[in-house]
DNA sequence: CGGGACATTGATTAAGATCAATTTAAGTGG
DNA sequence: CCACTTAAATTGATCTTAATCAATGTCCCG
């Protein structure tokens, strides 16, 4: 009955480095950011608030990015919310262990979403958003976040509505695992990445799992051996075909219907 | 595999009225608000912020109160967000019907919960609210809330923990239901609402449930069968009395041990 | 004092966990 | 560049938990 995990996780601290000790590139403008154009941009948007005002011009604004090796924490669990960050490529897993080390990961977030907002209750991440793949964030130091808010009822929505999705993600993960069969479940899920591939610009159909079976059970709520018999239930359906982390969705309505409960 | 209930719970549309028609109390002040004295009271804080300012006092913003019975919704999914609620009295729950009639109960917010939340993403609610016995909200209309936050950096913050704690508590949610079996989710449960009752004022020990069985296992995934049997095993082995509603728990700390997994 | 919603209990079945053994692929260092 | 090491994934056999189907009991309310 739940045998604590000795979260034998392999893709984590290698490569870790010592705090601080990270690449840093240069500071972005909203004229570099990829995501502006999709009007998506958080950052982009506060540097023209900025520059817009009787403020410094927005160069003096603009923010510092980060890169993440496979592996490497962005924050952990107990420090303090010091940033809210925007990923702007590469993949990260959220992830909650509890007291008795067992583990959940909570999303997988991919380019354009915004990290760090499980810090805002408290002032102190309840995660550790861990990277699955080499990606880059951008830094938004909170204060300077909240002080936008303040002067402008727009950012101050946007804001609010970036939490209120954070909740409604997590209400529609909830009735997947409530309401849903194992195989439900993973059709769900695999949607659901589909539709976020294709919300980027990428093939809805054809992608590459970046996270680990284990990784896909400790989101579902499962354990990874159903994981791994249910991809090959579905392929033997023809719904998909899947080759270690690589899939290639078939019959997109069919899992579409398996998705929702049929 | 997911037998689409006919949702026959009982304790619903009957007395419903038509849209509009509910009874009204008089606007509340900060004088008659019961909740201010534990500095929870938005709706109070709302009404200081305007009176301290260069505006009208505050009676001319004091805000109205509604009445809801046992049953009546409060609003439902669809419902354009105009106010978000305070529960003043009473206990509701909050609740997801998804395409396929499957039904998840997301909370069951009791008194000082904020309720309307689930609307601020999209401008439209996402959940039905449902009073699960004659309870009292004060109505908060957002747009003055969001004028507030604009003016007030401390009620912005507050609004975005607001909303951020209801990130938090599906967060948990989450855990239980994708890493706890089943008498250790309704342990878990146990013991939520036992420290939400301590919270209020209230003994942490008996108290009385105001949801049905089948609430408690729409909200933790399984099936009300489960649920009383799993009561009657927690009675078997003293670590509670349990008599339909009435609850008496005998061993709080074996309570939490086997909420916590173990 | 009924009637109906709500709750309990029992017998059986099915889904997924668990335990265990391979297989496959991806790095790593010689 | 290839052999070696190890992480990740697959597959099988068995066991446990909770779902399902069904009957009965109890309490609340009119």
């Amino acid at each position: 009955m739940n045998t604590a995990h000795t979260s034998a996780g392999g893709n984590e601290p290698q490569h870790q480095g010592p705090p601080g000790r990270h690449t840093s590139l240069p500071p972005l403008t909203p004229e570099t950011c990829k995501l502006a154009v999709k009007g998506a941009c958080l950052v982009s948007d506060l540097c023209q608030i900025k520059n817009g005002g009787s403020h410094p011009p927005f160069s003096a604004y603009a923010f510092s990015r980060r890169t993440l090796r496979r592996g490497e924490a962005l924050y952990r669990a107990g420090d303090a919310l010091l940033n809210l960050y925007q990923l702007y490529a590469g993949s990260v897993k959220l992830r909650i262990t509890n007291l008795s080390g067992i583990e959940q990961i909570v999303s997988f977030p991919t380019t354009g979403a915004l990290l760090g907002i499980d810090g805002i209750e408290t002032g102190t991440y309840t995660c550790d958003a861990i990277a699955l793949e080499d990606s880059v964030v951008c830094m938004i130091p909170f204060s300077e976040l909240a002080s936008s808010s303040c002067n402008d009822a727009k950012m101050a929505l946007r804001l609010n509505r970036a939490i209120a999705h954070e909740a409604s993600h997590y209400r529609h993960l909830l009735m997947t695992l409530a309401c849903l069969n194992s195989e439900e479940r993973v059709a769900s899920f695999l949607m659901d990445i589909s539709e976020k591939m294709a919300a980027n610009g990428y093939s809805p159909r054809q992608f590459v799992l970046k996270m680990t079976r284990e990784d896909i059970a400790h989101h579902l709520g499962m354990k990874l051996e159903t994981v791994s018999r249910i991809f090959t239930r579905l392929q033997t359906a023809h719904v998909l075909d899947v080759r270690r982390r690589h899939l290639n969705i078939r019959d997109p309505d069919a899992l579409r219907k398996i998705g929702a409960g049929q």
